[in-house]
DNA sequence: CGGTCGGTTGACATGTCTCAATTAACGTGG
DNA sequence: CCACGTTAATTGAGACATGTCAACCGACCG
């Protein structure tokens, strides 16, 4: 179950084995947590580190007038927030959107950890990809159509997906709802609902429930203008290299 | 004039005297560049480090049919592609807004700088700082109002400038182009246009050309749902208690 | 079997963008 | 120091798209 951590992590480089051992040793098996259940609230001050083993999270704002805004998704092998020690407080809240097994590391943990350089390196390249992440999905809400908003989001979802293994060439399992994905693009459910119908019809997606399967990749990326160069997998350039040739 | 670099920095800690004297030699002079310059761009490998050391800029992203979606602003001080030696290639390009001054850290500067632990946290520091303004900025654009967008980053630049001293308790010079505005916050030149009025016209600013006077800080602040603490700056968040006291 | 949540649909009001023209501010060269 | 050209700001009219409101359907759970 654990392989899903180092899977991430390994995104960036292999760890050596005496690293992916310590990583393993402290971070044990975690403690479940319900769908829905809040991990950290806005404004908390937390002294440990939340690492998501298993399940599906988002991070998220909540404003005055009760709307909410996603502002990030947690897959298996992040650390959610790793900055806790050097920032003083959340300034924002996380929480589960399935099942979830959660291990919380104390700061000898991380301490321990990030004096290996590989898995320093590894932290630290997980959370500057977040922030490039952050930075494309402002350029989706500031600058696309919904249809194409959510089509790269989808786009997005897929690769992840793929790299923590929970997703096929081109299928996976959508684990939000229309209203939770309007909160990440900045929509509303009604948008989200006529965006995704569009996607459908146009035949660059076909849904059975949760199940998102996407006929011709190419054409979904293209639709989407999604270029994943800003995910910064190795692997991803060599593959957009290709798509665009 | 480099003591602006020690401003932004040391609004996290005060940095020890050796410290400061290291950052000064590594940095130097920098070198001019001229307003409307790139510093780097999109898709760019470099092997140098840029730091703001006078003026300002931007970072941003284009689209594939001209669109733009400013993600960010430097600032004096600012270490903009500290990442660079984490990640492969820039996902996104920056460029001066104003006359700048900007140095170049090899490598082996910024590992001079970063094997002293308190220049590294400071480093680290505001990369993270950088992430939840980002965190911000997608609240602002997914779930505020036009009025209330451009109120609010009237509030952050603010708050921003007043800690590299380029902003008094309630004015500032703005410099930016309503075009600029937009591309930050996901509008057109017109509606930013029309959700300046309004908030002038409503007595929460006044503007006389790039000047902006705000009549009453703590007005403009509950407008625009502006909280400073994601700033994470250790003053702002006394101001912000009795702010909302 | 009933209730709740999520998805779907329609009608409608509103707001934002687009297009286009005008005015104002600024910098440059004569 | 003024004339001109360029960029930025402002305004108006109209099309279009998204949000709002509300109802309905369907699936899943207890």
């Amino acid at each position: 179950m654990s392989a899903a951590i180092l899977g991430k992590l390994e995104a960036l480089h292999p760890l050596p084995d005496d690293d992916r051992a310590l990583l393993h040793a402290v971070v044990g098996r975690g403690r479940p947590l319900k769908a829905g259940d809040d991990i950290v609230r806005e404004g908390e001050r937390t002294d440990v580190v939340h690492v998501i083993l298993e399940g599906h999270g988002y991070r998220y704002k909540t404003l005055a007038d009760g709307k909410r805004q996603i502002i990030g998704y947690l897959v298996p092998g992040d650390f959610c927030d790793l900055y806790g020690f050097l920032l003083d407080r959340m300034d924002h809240g996380m929480a589960t959107r399935t099942a979830c097994r959660i291990a919380e590391l104390s700061e000898e943990h991380i301490l321990m950890l990030t004096s290996r350089p590989a898995l320093a390196r590894a932290l630290w390249w997980s959370e500057l990809v977040n922030a490039s992440i952050l930075r494309e999905w402002l350029v989706n809400m500031g600058r696309r159509t919904p249809s194409v908003r959510v089509a790269h989001i989808l786009c997005e979802l897929l690769v992840r997906l793929q790299v923590v293994g929970e997703a096929t060439n081109d299928s996976f399992r959508l684990e939000l709802s229309q209203a939770e994905l309007g909160d990440t693009v900045g929509l509303t459910t009604v948008s989200v609902n006529r965006a995704l119908q569009k996607l459908r019809s146009a035949g660059l997606i076909q849904q059975t429930n949760r199940e998102i399967a996407i006929p011709d990749v190419a054409a979904l990326k293209a639709f989407a203008d999604f270029d994943p160069s800003y995910l910064h997998f190795r692997k991803d350039r060599d593959e957009s290299a290709e798509g665009r040739a």
